[in-house]
DNA sequence: GGTCTCATATTGATATGCCAGTATACTAAG
DNA sequence: CTTAGTATACTGGCATATCAATATGAGACC
């Protein structure tokens, strides 16, 4: 898998700044770029052996993202979210998702119903597996598996507007999500596996309080870890 | 009021590009040009003195919000939403608007609730002074009004981020609201003044599905009034 | 009259060059 | 050793020029 995540529509398009666009958006996500390291327009130029033009509009792209910041004639790097900011993200993503299972518990066929339980479960023994390990690229492989399991349900909710907008808030927490990922306490067994069960259910309702609580649960406790680091009044300074 | 709908966070940013953007924007809000009009970068750069290149930028920033739509080499004009689009994004400002009115119901205070409801009043009182007129300009104020009336109650739902994904979905279907709002049959007596007793009380849940109701109503029919025009195959062709 | 061909004007995309403002490393004074 | 001042390298923003692809119209042909 090349393409972590599928950009919006921007993948179809076959220009330069598109595919710097791809580029860089990728390197951010594996956390190649880490949140608060500097991005030289002219340094990545030189590096796809393009301009300096479809690298800038890149960066804009990006930075209308939310991924990275930018001040005039002071450069660009990657994004700190505040810690207010992801609470906020997450409060957005509790609205999307719960829509997302309402949708899902309505239109989803039996057998993507079966589908998406099979998913549940192979998370839920990979969550086990992992829990007294600390190998990074497991940590990865099950931090994807968790963001396709969300993604594969609001597909099934048969809106694309609704899928996309799940997808791009999600990206915004990506970040946060895998650093912090490693000191998440053990998951209650079958985590994933109650939230099918009422979203494969018959009751959309249902469906939508459960995803509430599992978008919702452990938020409050990783969002105190996450300290207000002193670098990020950057984008405040004159 | 100069600016119809404040954007994102570009407001800030003195840049010639978003400068360029704003005008842009506001010009398509406002419908000064109408859905599937043809944008040139150079009428524009010219008319606003300045270089292409920030028309260029502005036009991009449009066109991944969804505003404009172009193809390499053939032009950019104004985006004509699909109905199958439309009817996603009303799911998505439902699943908004409810969340947005669940933390109203629970963060506002007494005084903003009572502002909420004067609003609701004033603007139901509004419905009923034109709906055997067809001025088109107080359509523009009932319609800013109602607008307004939603964002206030974002505002107390005390998410900054909520709020701004709530104005960017919306401004999606704004040209199509203002399309069809004239044809659009008699509101129920109260209409609003219902939604927001609900928004204003102590049940999250009651004003979760008060607001369901509310951005539902009139969607399924109005949606049927939309023919997909055959222009709108601009975008598929080779 | 209808259809096809082709030349031309126009479009978006990109490259290049320049400018004003900022960060930073270096220097010198305390 | 610390700190204030300064020079230089680097940044993002913008203007201009050019390119390849497309739309569009006139004209030729059936």
């Amino acid at each position: 898998m090349s393409v972590l995540i599928a950009s919006p529509d921007r993948a179809s398009q076959s220009s330069l700044s598109s595919k710097a666009y791809l580029l860089i958006r990728e390197r951010i996500l594996r956390g190649k770029l880490r949140p608060g390291e500097v991005v030289s327009r002219r340094q990545l130029a030189e590096e796809f052996g393009i301009s300096l033009l479809p690298v800038a509009e890149a960066l804009k792209q990006l930075e209308s993202d939310k991924l990275v910041e930018s001040r005039p004639r002071a450069g660009t790097r990657v994004r700190i979210p505040a810690p207010e900011e992801v609470r906020g993200r997450c409060i957005v993503r509790e609205a999307l998702e719960a829509q997302s299972a309402r949708l899902c518990c309505v239109h989803a066929t039996m057998k993507e119903r079966l589908d998406l339980q099979r998913m549940a479960e192979h998370l839920d023994t990979l969550y086990l597996r992992f829990q007294d390990d600390d190998d990074l690229e497991l940590q990865f492989v099950v931090h994807t598996q968790h963001f396709e399991l969300h993604m594969r349900i609001a597909e099934y909710a048969r809106c694309p507007e609704l899928k996309q907008a799940i997808e791009m808030n999600n990206v915004l927490i990506h970040n946060w999500f895998f650093d912090i990922a490693a000191e998440r306490r053990a998951l209650p067994r079958g985590f994933h596996n109650q939230l099918l069960q009422a979203v494969a259910g018959s009751d959309p309702l249902a469906a939508d309080e459960a995803m509430r609580s599992h978008v919702q649960y452990g938020v409050a406790e990783t969002l105190q870890k996450m300290v207000p680091s002193a670098k990020n009044d950057w984008r405040l300074r004159r």
